[in-house]
DNA sequence: GTTGACCCTCACGCGACGTGAGGCGGGAGG
DNA sequence: CCTCCCGCCTCACGTCGCGTGAGGGTCAAC
């Protein structure tokens, strides 16, 4: 019948020591239920179940007498909690996501030998950062949201549906293949208006793409040699004109 | 002339407390250049761009210590540690993103009323986890060595190059499509035997294309719309079963 | 009944700072 | 010139989240 666990056996599941198992008791955090007549904890499903949030917490950076505090709350159901590790993620992602770009960043600057400003170098290293979470978790990456949302729509696109989507998306190619070879700069008005149609047309058929997500999906656009492979064979060097017109217009757009 | 900061600037641009820096200064991880005739510390940019790699290191973790060895080692140079960070960010973001997942079954367990297993709950705080990152940043995502391998191969690609491997392209696509209009399942010898094909097709033309990275390619093309309307507009249901037919065919090869 | 794996409770140590305490430096206003 | 106040300095002890023994009981197996 097997009822309940022990130390050794949670620590083993959950990826801890023994000693931070004691350390949860002796602090409260985590008292198992019960105890043997000999005095050997036993744990049982429930303690499982708040071990497993109070690591995901910890996991995130949060101190542990925080931790009680939140999951102590006796004001938010489980399912509330779920929502707000979902966004608590996804605004770590998201600025881990911005660390990667800077890194990017860091990358081009070196090859070009450019120098950066003092302020430039840390922006990424937010001040705030631990308050700012719970506010940024509701927009930015949009979470996982988007593709959810993306999902929803889609599954129910028939076969016509996908046909107009691949007619206006080649309609946009060829009018960007067109500003590549006339010339324009990336950064030009055109161009940049150009970008703002393909973030429309994304908004329009899949989920709602805010600047930010935009750039993510530019990124991607270099980064991932299949849809480079796309965009290189309509014209050589149009991946990273595409890629930099986005850039510059989601600079443009964030500056006003 | 501005030759040089003081703590209490560098501490306000950088985001840290000035015994934050202090203490660096104490354990030899980040002496300033110089001191004032009176004993001031004058921190100095090549000091700025130090802190900066250690924040970067801190942020993900690394105990100071290590940083210290990481950023002395001569033998690497300043491109490869923007590579590394690249790397590690890429890992951990990656570690998260499985986490976001965790939290959704969680969700979608929650909704059904569904229990989960003890080791299907803590599964995602894999145990070594801290180990596991360096030898991951070498493969998964192949790190940021595959697209720059693949950036290092395209650039040398003519226009000729690019209609071949559309047509290879082509021709894969059509195969899929016949396949999943006949019928196959995805986890099928010949579904999985396309997709050793479509693995192969990129390592010949992009980068050396493992098991794992070719894990994140299936993740994608269901996670991004651009990709999921590519596919979905040759046949659909194309997108979700090519996705399930790669990752029956990675599991089939490392299980060997 | 002995062995060995597992459990218990102190209790000290450590890494990465926080938080004063007590005192010097420097420039702006009276 | 003196004072005021802010920023800087150096000890030095406190805190958090455990790691790491020391010393000793427990339980299932052989």
């Amino acid at each position: 019948m097997s009822t309940g666990y022990s130390v050794g056996q949670v620590a083993g599941v959950a990826g801890v020591t023994v000693r931070t198992l004691h350390h949860y008791d002796e602090i409260g955090l985590l008292s198992p239920r019960g105890r043997t007549a000999s005095g050997y904890r036993r744990y049982e499903d429930a303690d499982l179940d708040r071990l497993q949030q109070v690591l995901f917490y910890r996991e995130l950076g949060f101190p542990l007498e925080e931790i009680a505090a939140i999951l102590d709350d006796g004001s938010v159901s489980p399912a509330e909690h779920l929502r707000r590790q979902h966004q608590l993620l996804t605004a770590r992602i998201g600025h881990l996501q911005d660390l990667a770009a800077a890194v990017e960043r860091a990358m081009e600057a070196e090859r070009m030998g450019h120098r950066l400003t003092p302020e430039e170098k840390f922006e990424v290293f937010g001040a705030d950062y631990q308050e700012s979470w719970e506010e940024e978790a509701e927009q930015k990456w949009g979470g996982t949201d988007a593709w959810k949302e993306s999902r929803r729509r889609t599954t129910r696109y028939g076969k016509a549906d996908w046909q107009r989507i691949k007619a206006e998306l080649d309609a946009l190619n060829e009018r960007l293949v067109r500003a590549m070879a006339a010339g324009l700069a990336p950064d030009s008005g055109e161009a940049m208006d150009l970008a703002e149609v393909h973030r429309g047309h994304i908004t329009d058929n899949f989920y709602d793409c805010g600047y930010r997500i935009h750039r993510g999906l530019a990124a991607m656009y270099l980064a991932d040699p299949r849809f480079t492979a796309t965009y290189e064979q309509l014209a050589p060097g149009l991946a990273r004109w595409l890629h930099d017109a986005i850039i510059a217009n989601a600079d443009r757009a964030e500056r006003s």
